[in-house]
DNA sequence: TTTATTTAATAGTAATACTATCTTATTAAA
DNA sequence: TTTAATAAGATAGTATTACTATTAAATAAA
């Protein structure tokens, strides 16, 4: 038996849907490669179109624009976080377990999990926390989130918070906590291989230093 | 007597200094004005030299390009900052005190400080908020870096973190939660205001609880 | 006064972010 | 089975953006 993941995308993210085709997937592949390699501002379509091989007008018939390709990617990106964090705490019961594992899923490279066809998750990984915010600080991200482009991210915030709470119900800050952990889990990594001085992980580049100063974070906090 | 401050401002982020003319100060003042009413992305030096009353060119011989303004505003932002931590922490003993100086700073609405002349904080504040960040998430980061571009950022953030040792000498990730409460300051107003959900904060708005939030995270997190 | 230097205005260009149209292939209904 | 509808693909175009190059005017130095 052959399991395959399939994410349920929000229909108003795209224009038509990527997964139906055999385009629509070259699109979401190749776009990743491209926005990883030369950052989101020097992306374009023309660009992914000569990549893929075909043409401009056929990724605007994907797409309305490269914005929402980028929320789009951060979406999938998020859902996809938000059930690895479902299958690795299932069945634990200490809160402490499963926060601590919600950080290493949040600030550690993707090991090999069963992986989906089209999306290389490691650079997806790589993509988010050099471009994710973007997808969200922009001067329409009210309209945006009416169409509920932004669910996945806040559904996983929701979920560590009500983790947060299970350990502390009296702690005052559960979402914020868990909004602060998801973007610092980012930033911390990038500081760290582009700004290091703002860190304490120094040039050795160690993730799992991000994962003790994120534990200290939480578990002081939140501490009975 | 009359007090002027005057920032002073790395040579590389200009190709002419715009606080030595007219036309300069004029570029600094609309241009915060236009990327505040209208964002980042839809922000061009055409429509700044349309609202200045001068050419495109003129523009370009300031800065080489939008993304070397928006650093420079960004700059001469945290250079500010310092600067009234500097002021408010001043012969004051305590550190405990002083960082909740500090929170208070980078978490609220700039009061009426003696303002300069060219720049409105206020608007200003706000733009750092919503596209501060851009600045230095870029595939040219590191490039941008070696001409220190970011040293005020990196100033501040090494001033907060050497406070949070003089409070506790043993804490072991001054930098990294110096750079935590800085980002975090930003975020969550932006994450109350855009995207409620994501905070403790509902809808009231109130900038006084981030300070709660943060001087909760801070001081749990390094206790004794 | 002449010459150099800075500053500003004009006019371009290549690339970007799209749109519109036309053709061809596929599927669905009659 | 034929026709109709729909979708996919390719071609060509446009307004805007992000610049550059050239020329003209103003100012300062010799």
């Amino acid at each position: 038996m052959e399991l395959q993941l399939q994410i349920k995308m929000n229909e108003k993210l795209f224009l038509r849907n990527p997964e139906r085709s055999e385009l629509g997937k070259k699109i979401i592949l190749h776009s990743i490669q491209l926005i990883h390699k030369n950052g989101f501002e020097s992306f374009t379509f023309k660009k992914l179109a000569e990549d893929i091989g075909t043409t401009e007008a056929g990724i605007y018939r994907y797409f309305e624009n490269k914005h929402r390709l980028l929320i789009y990617i951060t979406a999938w990106y998020w859902s996809w976080l938000e059930y690895r964090v479902t299958i690795h705490t299932n069945n634990i019961k200490d809160p402490v377990v499963k926060l601590k594992r919600v950080i290493r899923l949040l600030a550690t490279t993707v090991e090999d999990d069963f992986k989906t066809s089209y999306v290389n998750e490691n650079i997806l990984h790589q993509i988010i926390i050099a471009e994710g915010t973007k997808a969200y600080l922009t001067k329409h991200v009210t309209e945006d989130n009416k169409d509920q482009l932004f669910k996945p991210y806040k559904d996983l915030c929701a979920k560590i918070g009500a983790i947060i709470l299970e350990y502390n119900p009296k702690y005052k800050f559960p979402k914020s906590l868990s909004s602060t952990i998801i973007e610092m889990a980012h930033f911390q990594n990038f500081f760290m291989n582009n700004l290091p001085s703002l860190t304490d992980f120094g040039k050795d580049k160690d993730e799992s230093k991000i994962v003790v100063f994120l534990e200290d974070l939480v578990f002081t906090s939140i501490r009975k």
